[in-house]
RNA sequence: GGGAGUUUAGCUCAGCUGGUUCAGAGCAUCUGCCUUACAAGCAGAGGGUCGGGGGUUCGAAUCCCUCAACUCCCA
């Protein structure tokens, strides 16, 4: 036989995965006959390269799909990519950059032809990586959110919820990189600590002498100055309540207002509010009816509204300002002091808050259906501990701000008139119709300026469970065949971190559009860290690279080792350690496939000696597939590939196959051997979601097969009644095995030398049955029935008595001591029993199960210990 | 500041509505083996009183209170 020792998964991988897509094996389409199973991938950035996280959610869609498939479930699992709007624009700006071009010196078309080249190179690579995992994706369906049609199915909605008056636009306070000359989004935003200065300045008091001083680390706003804020409670400054103050410099009154916002033990308790460059004195601002000034421009310099030093650079002008006031007498100290202080994830410029004009949805009405959905378990979150948090996100969620000021991406369809009015409207044409039917004057689309802003990618990808079936569903409202069949889906499998981003609003795009929620189950992964519990990054340089593991360890090595420490919900520490486990299962699996593959079959006989072994697998086969159908039931994915790793591993390989395996060299029984290679393919399909790969691999090596028969289309299969007491009879034989091995190890005697061993049971008929199995796997010479031998060691498992003679190695003080030992255990086992059993409330109160539950533990040991017992005589 | 979660063997985690002397699994560790399927392996063994304290109960890892540590979300 020439198969290598090693399984070698290289050549397997892209050989199986070629044919399963030569044989369309992952294509699904409509079909009534059948049930359908759908899950929709949560698209990966187009940027983005495949990382642990990925690795890890696609393992898990990969195995769900799989397993409906052989089910014999219509499954589609659509696959594709999303447009990352501020994540693409920054990459494409920074090869721009490196082009030597500046993304201000293009214009928007030009701009988006760079994107759009960008995105045909780099966008699918992601979709080719998740390919070498094993993932069995409908490849045809791939979408991509600015598909045509995608895109269209976005600017409908868009026009549809603002013309239902749940869209409108509103003032917000951004991020705002003046370097970078647009907003960002909070995650952008890197805080750092940074040491400056705090300034004392005071403000003379409109009609008095009196100056009150604040205390502030941006003297260069006080220019946009609206109110001086003080504590209702403060005594200090109950005498100021309703006068006004003079802002230094250029004296203009503003006045001292009330709010327990403020801090009273910060700086001196009076606080300056400048709505347009802080956000917490905006929403004072609007508490108090304040107006909002705002000094500064795009670029970071002051404007005119400051009114002095116009035109200098914020930071400059902080310093210039400093030096004013105290010249002017009204700079009282200044401190050093350590703030938090934003800066651009790109640019690294600093953060300056800026109110500007963003489009919302209003999400207090649209959220209703969302929230009960998920308290009422019509979309069950696994774990269910995220009910918690999705249900405090759902009941104070704010309006979702969906604009943003980027041009990759879905441009908002509002059009603007010469007037100021806009209107919002599918196509430019359309509001210009709507536009001369307003009034009187005519309007050309010259006179119409549409909104330079395009929408929040959420605002696409919470579509997605329904665009990648039907994206003209949002046009023409009736759904195609596909939409009708394959909604809802049945699992979204992603990260808890985007639960409020990404999954609530997708079920609140399925209750507004469809009445209907997007999927029925989510399962939410961990997060996938290092040793030392970090994040994964690439900044951190802490991420192994998949491809690489891959390549080391094989896929199907890689999808087991993420998935062994890997239950829902949970972080998983990630550790090579893990994927070499998973190769070696891999091996594991290779090896018994070659050892089965190289027996010689023998037609001419039976052996009864293995009937007991091929019973036992059975049942024990069909006693495993329950429990590990009941893990995939409560999607415990990892607890179910451990159910499935020990049903092969223990009892198939170190149990089974060594029970049933003929001597070297000789053949084995025709009916054997047909029950064995039976086992091994039910094996190879309980493998398959986990390891596609290798279990094809040695599917299609153990017969030829056509396409239609491939193992993964073959049939899941379905657990048989079993006798538990077939297991439980099989269970004391290995049990009296280890016994036996335990013995050899412990007095240092070889697995070569025979024992004889001695048993008194009352039910001799087990060790009959198994008497070639015990022979076998213990090395005995012979099995007596008798109740007492001399000079010899013993033990005792489930209340039958084992001698093995052992002459002079026997040591009988060292075995009594033992003896002893599990006397005294029994002895206080059986005490605790009774005890239980003669406490009047514990038999009044307790279930009757329970009560006759102890009363077999009785039994049981006071069986033992009468065993015990008379070994201890016996060794005299 | 508000809310949620976690805390069980060296590591990662199971332990459902309290009931086997209940303390489990995988990995790691230790010991002995290159026994012709597999040293990426085989056989055997050791290891925790369930974060601390208190309570309810015939009985608590499991329920309640409290303290502590860590994590996350929101502000």
């Amino acid at each position: 036989m020439s198969l290598s020792t090693k399984y070698d998964p290289s050549s397997s991988e892209s050989k199986w995965y070629a044919y399963w897509m030569e044989n369309r094996h992952f294509s699904s389409q409509v079909d009534h006959s059948k049930e359908p199973y759908s899950i929709v991938i949560p698209p990966p950035n187009v940027t983005g390269v495949l990382h642990m996280g990925h690795m890890l959610n696609n393992t898990i869609q990969d195995i769900l799909i799989r397993k409906a498939r052989m089910e014999g479930k219509n499954a589609c699992w659509v696959p594709g990519t999303d447009h990352a709007s501020i994540a693409t624009e920054a990459k494409v700006v920074a090869m721009l950059k490196d082009k030597g071009l500046d993304k201000k010196q293009l214009n928007r078309e030009e701009f988006l032809a760079h994107a759009w080249q960008w995105k045909e190179k780099y966008g699918g690579i992601i979709l080719e990586q998740l390919k070498k995992l094993g993932a069995s994706c409908d490849w045809e369906r791939t979408k991509f959110t600015m598909d045509e049609d995608l895109s269209d199915a976005v600017i409908h909605v868009f026009v549809d919820l603002y013309k239902k008056g749940k869209i409108y636009r509103g003032i917000r306070m951004v991020n705002w990189d003046p370097k970078g000359k647009t907003a960002l989004s909070d995650d952008e935003v890197i805080f750092k600590e940074i040491p400056s200065k705090l300034y004392y300045i005071k403000y003379l008091i409109e009609g008095s002498e009196e100056h009150l001083t604040i205390a502030t680390t941006r003297p260069e706003t006080i220019m946009a100055d609206v109110a001086i804020c003080v504590h209702p409670e403060d005594d200090r400054f109950k005498h100021l309540h309703g006068k006004n103050a003079l802002i230094p410099l250029i004296n203009r009154t503003i006045p001292i207002i009330q709010d327990e916002y403020v801090d009273r033990e910060f700086g001196t308790g009076c606080l300056k509010i400048t709505p347009a460059h802080d956000i917490n004195d905006y929403e004072i601002g609007i508490r108090h009816n304040l107006e909002v000034i705002d000094i500064l421009a795009d670029d970071g310099t002051l404007n005119e509204k400051a009114q002095i030093l116009v035109g200098e650079d914020r930071f400059i002008a902080r310093k210039k300002i400093a030096k004013l006031l105290e010249e002017a007498g009204q700079l009282a100290n200044v401190e050093d002091y350590v703030s938090n202080v934003g800066h651009s994830e790109r640019t690294d410029a600093v953060i300056e808050p800026k109110l500007s004009m963003q489009w919302f949805l209003q999400m207090s009405d649209i959220t209703k259906p969302a929230l009960s959905a998920v308290m009422e378990d019509q979309v069950r979150l696994f774990p269910p501990k995220f009910k918690n948090m999705y249900r405090s996100w759902m009941e104070n969620v704010r309006d979702w701000c969906i604009s943003r000021q980027l041009w990759w991406g879905h441009r908002i369809p509002a059009f603007y008139l010469p007037n100021g009015e806009f209107i919002v409207a599918y196509t430019a044409e359309e509001a210009l119709r709507e536009a001369n039917q307003r009034g009187d004057k005519k309007y050309t689309l010259m006179d119409l300026r549409q909104d330079e802003d395009v929408l929040d990618t959420w605002f696409s990808s919470w579509l997605w469970p329904i665009s990648v079936f039907d994206a003209d569903f949002f046009r023409t409202g009736k759904k195609n065949p596909d939409l009708a069949y394959y909604y809802p889906t049945n699992d979204l499998v992603t990260a808890p971190e985007i639960l409020f981003f990404w999954v609530a609003r997708m079920i609140i795009a399925g209750y507004e559009y469809l009445g209907d929620k997007p999927f029925r189950n989510v399962y939410l992964t961990g997060i996938v860290r290092d040793k030392l519990g970090r994040k994964m990054s690439k900044s951190l340089g802490n991420s192994p690279d998949p491809l690489e593991l891959i390549k080391n360890y094989g896929a199907d090595g890689v999808r087991t080792g993420m998935l062994f420490s890997s239950p829902a919900g949970n972080d998983l520490p990630f550790d090579e350690k893990l994927v070499e486990q998973g190769r070696n299962f891999s091996n594991k699996i290779w090896n018994a496939f070659r050892l089965i593959k190289g027996w010689e079959v023998s037609a001419e006989t039976a052996n009864p000696e293995n009937s007991a072994a091929i019973r036992w697998f059975d049942s024990r086969f069909s006693q495993g597939l329950v429990e590990i159908e009941d893990h995939f039931s409560k999607y415990r994915i990892s607890d179910a590939l451990l159910s499935t790793y020990k049903l092969v591993w223990d009892d198939f390989c170190s149990w089974y196959l060594e029970m049933i395996k003929p001597p070297y060299q000789y053949p084995i029984d025709q009916q054997t051997y047909d029950h064995t290679i039976a086992f091994l393919e039910n094996i190879l399909k309980v493998l398959h979601p986990f390891m596609p790969f290798i279990t094809e691999e040695i599917w299609q090596q153990l017969a030829s097969r056509d396409p239609k028969h491939a193992l993964i289309v073959s049939s899941w299969p379905s657990a048989k009644p079993f006798d538990p007491s077939v297991i439980e009879q099989a269970q004391q034989i290995f049990e009296t095995v280890t016994q036996l091995r335990n013995v050899r190890a412990s007095k240092g005697i070889s697995p070569k030398e025979p024992f004889e061993m001695t048993v008194n049971t009352e039910k001799p008929s087990v060790y009959e049955s198994y008497g070639s199995v015990l022979k076998k796997l213990a090395n005995l010479s012979a099995i007596h029935f008798g109740t007492t031998v001399e000079n010899a060691v013993s033990f005792v498992v489930k209340g039958d008595e084992c001698f093995v003679p052992l002459g002079q190695q026997i040591d009988v003080d060292k075995e009594r001591e033992s003896l002893l030992k599990e006397l005294t255990y029994q002895q206080g086992f059986l005490a605790s029993v009774l005890k239980k059993l003669s406490n009047e409330r514990f038999v009044s109160g307790a279930p009757e199960a329970v009560v006759e539950n102890e009363k077999k533990k009785q039994a049981d040991a006071e069986a033992k210990i009468k065993a015990l017992e008379e070994s201890l005589s016996k060794l005299g």
